[in-house]
DNA sequence: ATTATCTATAGATCTATAGATAATGC
DNA sequence: ATTATCTATAGATCTATAGATAATGC
């Protein structure tokens, strides 16, 4: 159970992950706090215990490191808010149901990865496939907000998905944030911001999942 | 009316503003969209029509430049924020005023500035007195919170701070936002979401300042 | 003399590549 | 032979400083 290759210069990985892995860990945890120029990628390849070269092994470059964790964090959202179209709860529960999982997600893991959404570098052509998977997780949220109001307004979307995503600027202000708690009631802002009444908030409260 | 000093290589300022100015302006721009680190001071003085080595003699370094810029834009939040301690409308209707102007003030000027909160460089302790700015901002909303509501909720203050605060977010996704038409529905929704009910808050909007 | 600017540059990064090396696999 | 790593380095920045220069003010 050795392994192939030239052995590391410091002793292999003390993780257990495989040296990919090392890297966007590391490369997470840099990007969130010096930001992208501050994370060199020498910083990043020292955080993962290899040598700078050992890096373009496994990546062409820093920004396909960013795009890979972009990816990662995004997706899941995605898959599950398509997933909620084949079910056949009410669209108030579905939406209630989609903003408590992507608050969930967003304030889960050691490092606040959303935040790598918010760095300025993202707005670049090589970080297209993320903001199109970004679209579409916003479209989602479009059709359900439709569906709740009655009525298609970009500017209510708007709203809400920003609701959702503020948790992003609450967990650096905040880094100790439970997700227990702050989920369920940021839901519940959403769903009140749409209007919906209390009475029907609290019984559809029930039928989440 | 001719200036004092040697005069620029590349011409007078097009802009008519001071030196000073120029560098602040176009710092900001490119720290809004190429990130703290991919502005270097090369660029912003290229931006600014001078040479990299001027930009030494009106600010110190980088991290100057962009404290001043965060404190310029904290701060008359922070004013205003203080000065509804003396009036004497009811709370409502002061965090109601205080939302709308938060958020107009975000959504003005060329550049997406309130973007400069979230660069993860602000971190530092360079920016400490910043980062005190901005925690006064958000005691006057803890404040008005917790009067209209009845009740001593941090939790509930971070989810209207992050409502007020998720313009920035959506005017990255989307430039063209508003001010006029997303003031007052985001201050509805921050009352909404403290449950203010519709028929006070129909009265109240009336009263707004 | 004072001021605001400039040019030039030292020294510190930082990215990406070339090529060597130390393992295992066959 | 294949693989994952390493060391070394070229070339491109980038920050900050030293010192010169081209204006106005006195």
């Amino acid at each position: 159970m050795t392994s192939l290759g030239r052995p590391r210069a410091k002793g292999p990985s003390k993780s257990g992950l495989s040296t990919e892995q090392d890297i966007l860990v590391a490369a997470a945890r840099l990007f969130c706090e010096a930001g992208y120029g501050g994370a060199s990628t020498h910083k990043i390849a020292a955080a993962a215990g290899i040598s700078q070269a050992t890096m373009y092994h496994y990546f062409p470059g820093k920004q396909a490191i960013l795009l890979r964790l972009l990816l990662a964090t995004v997706r899941p959202s995605v898959t599950y808010a398509l997933g909620l179209a084949g079910r056949d709860e009410p669209a108030d529960v579905r939406l209630w149901g989609l903003c408590a999982y992507d608050v969930r997600l967003l304030l889960s893991g050691r490092d606040n990865i959303g935040a790598l959404y918010l760095i300025p570098e993202v707005g670049d052509e090589a970080f297209a496939e993320f903001r199109a998977e970004h679209a579409r997780l916003y479209a989602v949220y479009h059709d359900l907000v439709t569906a709740v109001t009655g009525v298609d307004d970009a500017a209510v979307t708007g709203l809400v998905f920003g609701l959702v995503e503020s948790v992003i600027l609450r967990r650096r202000a905040e880094p100790e944030l439970d997700a227990d708690t702050v989920a369920p009631a940021l839901a519940d802002a959403v769903l009140r911001v749409l209007r919906v009444p209390e009475q029907r908030l609290k019984k559809l409260r029930a039928q989440a999942f």
